[in-house]
DNA sequence: TTATACCCTACTATTTTTGTCAACATTCCA
DNA sequence: TGGAATGTTGACAAAAATAGTAGGGTATAA
């Protein structure tokens, strides 16, 4: 079985991950000014310096605006309803691409039109694309008022 | 950048498209006796070495059967229409899991009750999750028929 | 008895992921 | 005005996963 156990399937790496949970700290804190990276990382025992690359990305994508400086920080740069998971997503992890022949403008092979395994990656990414299409920041709040009995302090 | 860019996102390994390739080849053949491991590899120019890891576990996990010596080979262990695309892709790649936190029985964040990014994976695998179980190698066989206009060669 | 083909295990090269580290720039506040 | 807080950037590196390669063994048909 060497060279053949692996851990999971359709994973999203760290990258993704730490990034959604860092926006949706933000969107936490939406209209509160700036918001010092350091606590987003310290309330999830992040690596600061890690984190600061992702954000850095998100920013220059302008999902965040970023003040420097002492009581500097990290901000939304759009209301939580306008930021979908997908965008997040998306920006820090790439296209959505089972396979590489799904990917607009990739590579193609050979029997393009009539590949039908490729039809399956298609409807993959496409259920995929939906679900986090969907999801706002916004929503993601909302969950988290219906859960307000079970509210645990460190997710915010 | 550094550090930084990344090629797509929710990819399948070439475990999984390798794998699903073999089994909708072997699918087209069904009911013709052991096909050559060899001729299928040969015919999407796939190592054959490599291919036989692959193909070696889904014999064990009972989607396959093999013949061993001279005019043996692998087929189908079940009709095409009782194997689903993610009979195949779970065996070779393991769970769906864009997090380990959706994994039955796997590792569970402290704040399992309140995790509101939990709740984005789940739904991401649970869409992932109806597509491939909805999908059997049948339906394959019925779109290449569909598609025999354009139908190339090397598919089969 | 020989060629064909499955069976099994070990090894390795490459890529991706997941960070670390250090130097620097900007801003606030005492 | 100076230092502490904070963002900005790029180089580097350890660890894990991926994608094979290699080669010997075993069973069977012809």
């Amino acid at each position: 079985m060497v060279g053949i156990k692996r851990g999971g399937f359709m994973r999203l790496s760290t990258r993704g991950r730490y990034g959604l949970k860092a926006m949706y700290q933000l969107a936490i804190h939406y209209g509160e000014g700036p918001i010092p990276l350091k606590s987003v990382a310290d309330r999830q025992n992040l690596s600061e310096n890690y984190l600061e690359q992702l954000v850095s990305v998100l920013r220059k994508e302008g999902l965040l605006n970023s003040v420097r400086g002492a009581q500097g920080g990290y901000m939304l740069a759009k209301p939580p309803e306008n930021i979908t998971v997908g965008d997040i997503l998306r920006i820090l992890e790439g296209d959505i691409a089972p396979a590489d022949c799904v990917i607009d403008g990739g590579y193609e092979c050979e029997n393009e039109k009539s590949c039908v395994t490729k039809t399956v990656w298609i409807k993959i990414r496409d259920s995929i694309d939906e679900v986090i299409d969907s999801i706002t920041l916004q929503d993601m709040l909302d969950k988290r008022q219906r859960n307000e009995k079970n509210f645990i302090d460190w997710e915010d």
